[in-house]
DNA sequence: ATCCTACGATGGACAGAATCCAAGTCAAGA
DNA sequence: TCTTGACTTGGATTCTGTCCATCGTAGGAT
């Protein structure tokens, strides 16, 4: 994830050692941490590191687009680095998992006009539930 | 909605001036009001009622499957007595209004079996985000 | 290398949503 | 009418997230 952290600097970002850990912490694929997690693990490598702070570079990274916001429950917020590759997420209603899946063809299609009562509908989300193998 | 009351009643409900109350609120198309709405509601009716009640029985009938839970954003829980004819739903991204739409086709058949990743996928809740002819 | 300062970090207070709990109340069967 | 366990209540508690005054520092200016 150090194209993020190049493209933030070419933001103008001020580059501090809170926000380059928070950056590092939402690295690989799949990932679909909670704000108090990405503190949680954070804090392993900057103790100091404050939940606002966490809060504030989470809110600012989905401002950029370069995270997003998933909530898939009524509970916390999750924060899922892989903004650029459009997706949908699968939740296992057992254990809460959640994996990025690709349906095939576009959800909006799916809406038809008389159906959309006049909105300007620019987005679907989908989320598809279920149990994972290890729940099942 | 006093199917439902009989239908409640049938399970062995102790019939209460209370879940009445709240049953009446739910009543009606396009309702998807949050716990306080719904508490503010029945209190018109039943002054003292409390908001610990609203929760119980609001989460008694979503057990029941006579009520669906909706979280479009990531504030507070909304409650949709429309449990018993499938359908997802149109937000608007500016003011919130929540319509109930009915995609065509089923929204499950999009996603293929080997982005399925062993889950037993049983359902697919979709959020068509836009704005309404009153935001656009 | 040092100085400046505006931007960022901090922790604690605050707010909103929901759950929990001990004590009191009452619906409905006996 | 009596009895009892299910239901209700208000307040405390938890969880998630925002706000704010103050302090610290990244990085440009000198
Ligand atoms: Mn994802
Ligand atoms: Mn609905
Ligand atoms: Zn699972
Ligand atoms: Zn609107």
């Amino acid at each position: 994830m150090s194209d993020l952290l190049e493209r933030l600097r070419g933001r103008g970002w001020r580059m501090t050692s809170q926000r380059r850990v928070v950056a590092e912490v939402l690295n690989g694929d799949h990932v679909h941490l909670t704000a108090d997690e990405v503190h949680a693990r954070a804090a392993r490598r900057l103790p100091e590191i404050s939940r606002a702070t966490v809060y504030n570079t989470l809110g600012e990274l989905v401002s950029l687009g370069e995270v997003i916001e998933v909530s898939t429950d009524g509970r916390a917020k999750r924060y899922d680095p892989n903004a650029h590759h459009p997706h949908q997420h699968l939740v296992c209603s057992n254990c809460g998992t959640i994996r990025d899946v690709h349906p095939r063809g576009n959800p909006l299609a799916d809406l038809p006009a008389e159906e959309r009562f006049g909105f300007t509908v620019s987005e679907a989300e989908v989320t598809y539930r279920g149990l994972c193998p290890s729940c099942a």
